[in-house]
DNA sequence: CTGTTGACGAGACCGTGAGTCTCGTCTGAC
DNA sequence: GTCAGACGAGACTCACGGTCTCGTCAACAG
């Protein structure tokens, strides 16, 4: 997700150059107040106050403020999730929804996955981008099921899409009404039912 | 969920009357406009022209433009799903999924839960609201899977939650996203490997 | 019939927040 | 040294949710 470039002329550059620093003073700043609070929501102008940069600093290297939100869930988020292999799916699948749920009920992580949803509502970009995001994360689990199937551990016909979607969508569903918790314990049974329902 | 009476003095009224064909009025407008384009936000001042009523009405029988928006949904949406009972846990599974997945992608209720979606991410209350709309859901899906528990159809330590989040999570998920299909063949696979993974 | 009460449509108004514009300053290539 | 252009600061516009006011209209009391 590299930040549009505002034009992509190939007129020599002269002039003051691009500071990197206020690039990454932004993303801090983003990261903080993402995680800060309750859901609060992250106003532009609170976000340069934090950053210490004029609000235009922020739309020279972004469209939009969700943009922003998201290239700092991104980049904090990647690498939080791992995707084991034990040789067994059941176990592969308990390991990997383990740590989804704890990575993604962490306060710091919620709070900015909150925020980040009701930008997404508003913002198709923003909504283009999230959908981008969890397409790699429903890739690792594919990773995980593909294994199990060419260990023949499944069943001929084992839709694993839906396999897929049914881990994740307990995962956002519960995150998104909070009806019910995300425990390492109920990762272990879903993991459990899951690899039942796909032999 | 009655509309909030402004307040519930005990003084004996005088004076006009409320109009029940204002408020009538309001919620078809809503539904046309939740309705209408792809997501487009509706707001209050365009909801306000097409009922053809003026804003205070509306503040005068909601507490915000999201519960109105709710309210328009859940008296259209109930009784679009229904909880058979064919006798055994597949077949209901798969009757309900298909109906869920019917009644949730049909373009106006879909651009109707985009819309409140968007809504809910911002106002607290509307997500309140949106929770009690999704607990009563839940709460059909597992009238049928306890029907199931009783005929013995499913194993002791199956946990029902986890398999109703299981449903709606594959719904919500690919509704929201929109990565894959909510077809009638995909409610009848979820709902085969849901009641394998109970077994 | 007449007066009082309160809902009504219309629309001015306010606060907030996203995004743009302007300005004076500073930095680096030439 | 000069000039393009990125910078911080902050004024500005616009859209929208929600409130307030006003003149009108309908239902009840007397």
């Amino acid at each position: 997700m590299p930040p549009t470039p505002p034009v992509p002329e190939r007129r020599p550059h002269t002039g003051r150059r691009r500071n990197e620093a206020a690039r990454q003073a932004i993303l801090a700043a983003a990261r903080r107040l993402l995680a800060a609070g309750g859901g609060e929501p992250v106003t532009v102008d609170s976000l340069a106050r934090e950053a210490g940069i004029g609000k235009q600093t922020i739309y020279r290297w972004w469209p939009s403020k969700g943009a922003v939100l998201l290239e700092a869930l991104t980049s904090t988020a990647r690498d939080q999730v791992s995707t084991p292999d034990t040789g067994a799916l059941e176990s592969d699948l308990a390991a990997f929804l383990c740590d989804l749920f704890q990575a993604g009920t962490a306060p710091d992580n919620a709070a900015m996955l909150g925020t980040l949803l009701a930008e997404a509502a508003r913002d198709p970009q923003v909504a283009d981008l999230l959908r981008d995001f969890t397409r790699t994360r429903r890739g690792d689990l594919r990773t995980i099921v593909e294994r199990a199937r060419e260990r023949g551990e499944t069943a001929a016909g084992t839709d694993v899409d839906l396999l897929v979607d049914q881990a994740f969508g307990v995962y956002w569903f519960r995150f998104l009404s909070g009806h019910a918790p995300l425990t390492p314990e109920v990762a272990r049974t879903l993991a459990r039912t899951l690899a039942l329902g796909a032999r």
